[in-house]
DNA sequence: CTGAAAGCGCTAACAT
DNA sequence: ATGTTAGCGCTTTCAG
C-alpha cells in the first residue's frame, strides 16, 4: 500500500507538501498540485485514517450503546441518531450489552481508549455513578433523565406522560388498570412505575402484583400477556403497555379469543410507532426519532467546542387518540 | 492522558516491558509486572487503540452496509451479525446507505483507509463490479447471490424459494397472484420477478403490472396496497408479500374491510418474522439471522486466516404453513 | 510557497 | 528476562 512517502517522491516534493494537498490547505503551487494528484492517482493512494486518528486524537466515531438491536423502540432512536450522524459525516460503531455490565463497560472503555469520539446510551443497566467517571474523556449522552449528572441527557417526562395515560383512562371510566413494562429497572421504567402506583392511589385502587407484565419488549410477548390475562378470574378493562409493538400483539390475540377492544379491554401503548396507526391504537408518542437526532446533536456539539459541562434536554410527550381506548 | 512511556518511567522499566505486560507476553518477572500494573492504575492508564491499529494495520472493526437502518429485515439481519462479532471481539460499525452510491462507496473506501477490516453488505444499488476491485483491501461478503465475484456471499436461491412458494398457490387453485417486492433493482429481488414471471407463464396467465407492487418495506405499505387492491375491478385471489411486515399491514386492513383472508385473499409473508407467527401468516423462512451470522464468520474467517478467496454459502428457505393461504 | 524534523503512542525485531 | 531502536503513516511547527 502506497503511503504518502511514496507520493511524495513520486511527485518530487516532501511529504508536508502532500500533505497540504490532501488537506485543501492553501499556499502549494498548480504544478506541484498537479503531481501530487497524478501520483495519487497512478499509486491508487488513499489516506490511513488510523495514522490520522492518531495524530489527531480523534476519530470521527460515535458509540451507541443499547441493550439489543432487533426491536423498534431501539430502532427508532438510532434512525434519529444516524440521520444526525450521516450529516455531521460521523459514523457509528453499534454496541450491543444484553444490559450486560462488561459490556457497558467496555464501550466506555472504547472512548477511555480514544476508539470512539463519544457515547450515546440508548439504555443501560450500569448506574449512573459508574458512568460519570468517563465523562472525562469525552460527551457521554444517555436517552433517560440523569438528573444533574455530568452525563448529558435527552429524555422525556415519563412520570407526567404515564400519568397522563392513566388518567386518560381513568376518565373514561376504567377503574382497574394493569401494566406492561419492558424492565422493572431502569430509569424510565421506575418513573412510570412510580405514575402507576400514584394514580391507582389516588383512585383507591390496589396495586396488584398480578396485574404486572415485566419483561415485555415484542410483539409476541403481547399474545402472551393476553393468555395470562385470559386465565385471571378478575381481570384489568385497560392497560398501559410501553410498547406499540406490545400491545398490537394483545390486541391480535384478544381478538383471536373473542375479546373486544377497547369494550372488553382498553389499551394504550407507547411510542407512536408505524404499527400503531395500522392497529388504530390509542398511544403516546415520545418522539425517539427526534430524541435520537439530539442526543447525536449534543454529543457532536460538545466534540466541536471541546465542552464538558452537560446539557440537559427535556423533550414533550402527546396523546395520539385512536379507537383502543 | 497517560502514555506507556509514563508508565515505564513510573515502573523504572523500559517501554517494551511495559508492552509484554500490556499483551501479557511471557518473561517478565513478577516484581517488575506488579510494578507496571501499579503504575497503570495509578496513573489510570489505557492504551490509545489508534496507536495500535496503526501499527498492526487492523482495527477489529467491520462495516456493515444497509440502506436503513429500521427495517426489520435488516434488524434480523444485524441480530445475526452482532451476535458473532460479539464472540470474536470485534465492534460493527453501521453504515447507512439509503441506496446512495456515494454512501456505498464511502464505505468501500473506509476499507481502503484501514478504517475496518472488512464488510459486509447487507443490501445495495452498486453493480457489484465496482466493489470487486475493493476486495484487495480486505474481505467483503454480500448477502445476494454473487455468482462466481471476487465478493464472498451468502445467499439464498430466491428463484427456487419464490417458485416454491408460487406453486404452492396454485396447488391451493390460485390463478390470479399478485406480488410484493421492496425493489425492483437489486438481485433478490430480480430473482423472485424472474420466478414470478415464469411461473405466470406456465399456468398460461398475462403478467399484469397493475398486480405488482413495489417500495413495499413496512407495515404501513401493506395497508396501501391493499387500498390499491380495493380500486380494482379484478383483483388477485392471492398475493406474494416479500416481507412479514408488509404482509400483517394487509391482513390488517383487509380485515377492517371486510375482505378475508384467506378466502378473499390468500397471502404467503417472507423471513418468517415474529410477526408473522402473532398473524398466523403463512411464509417462507429465509434465515436471516444464519445468514448475517455466516456473513460475519465468512469476513471473519478471511481476515483471520488472510486468504482472498471468496466463499459462497447457499441457505435453504423453508415453507412456514400457516392459515393464509 | 516549500521542506526538514519532531512527534502522536505503540509494537516488534534485535541485542544483551 | 529486559532494554534499545526503528518504524507504523500522518500532521504540524519551524525555518527558509
Amino acid at each position: 500500500m502506497a503511503n504518502i512517502k511514496h507520493i511524495a517522491k513520486l511527485a518530487n516534493v516532501s511529504i508536508s507538501t502532500v500533505s497540504r494537498v490532501l488537506n485543501n490547505q492553501p499556499y502549494v503551487s498548480e504544478d506541484k498540485k498537479k503531481a501530487i494528484f497524478d501520483a495519487i492517482e497512478q499509486l491508487e493512494y488513499t489516506r490511513n485514517m488510523n495514522a490520522i486518528h492518531l495524530i489527531k486524537g480523534k476519530t470521527n466515531l460515535v458509540g451507541v450503546m443499547m441493550p439489543f438491536i432487533n426491536h423498534a423502540y431501539f430502532s427508532r432512536l438510532m434512525e434519529g441518531i444516524s440521520a444526525e450522524a450521516f450529516k455531521e459525516n460521523y459514523q457509528l460503531i453499534l454496541c450491543q450489552t444484553n444490559y450486560e455490565l462488561c459490556n457497558e463497560t467496555a464501550v466506555l472503555e472504547m472512548l477511555k481508549m480514544k476508539q470512539i469520539d463519544g457515547i450515546i446510551i440508548c439504555s443501560k443497566s450500569m448506574p449512573l455513578e459508574q458512568i460519570e467517571p468517563y465523562t472525562r474523556y469525552g460527551p457521554i449522552v444517555a436517552c433517560e433523565d440523569v438528573n444533574q449528572s455530568p452525563v448529558s441527557s435527552v429524555y422525556l417526562d415519563h412520570y407526567t406522560s404515564f400519568k397522563y395515560g392513566i388518567n386518560y383512562l381513568i376518565e373514561k371510566g376504567h377503574q382497574y388498570i394493569g401494566l406492561c413494562l419492558g424492565r422493572n429497572s431502569g430509569a424510565n421504567s421506575q418513573s412510570r412505575l412510580k405514575a402507576y402506583k400514584d394514580a391507582l392511589h389516588s383512585i383507591n385502587q390496589p396495586f396488584r402484583e398480578e396485574w404486572m407484565f415485566y419483561q415485555s419488549y415484542r410483539i409476541e410477548d403481547g399474545v402472551e400477556v393476553l393468555n395470562k390475562l385470559r386465565t385471571m378470574e378478575q381481570r384489568p378493562t385497560a392497560l398501559l403497555v410501553t410498547s406499540d409493538q406490545v400491545a398490537a400483539g394483545i390486541i391480535m390475540e384478544a381478538r383471536k379469543n373473542g375479546i373486544e377492544v377497547p369494550n372488553d379491554l382498553a389499551i394504550i401503548g407507547f411510542d407512536n410507532q408505524p404499527i400503531a396507526e395500522v392497529f388504530d391504537l390509542t398511544t403516546i408518542d415520545n418522539q425517539l426519532m427526534e430524541m435520537g437526532s439530539c442526543a447525536f446533536r449534543i454529543v457532536h456539539d460538545q466534540i466541536a467546542k471541546k465542552k464538558t459541562e452537560p446539557e440537559y434536554r427535556e423533550f414533550d410527550f402527546r396523546l395520539i387518540e385512536r379507537s383502543t381506548v
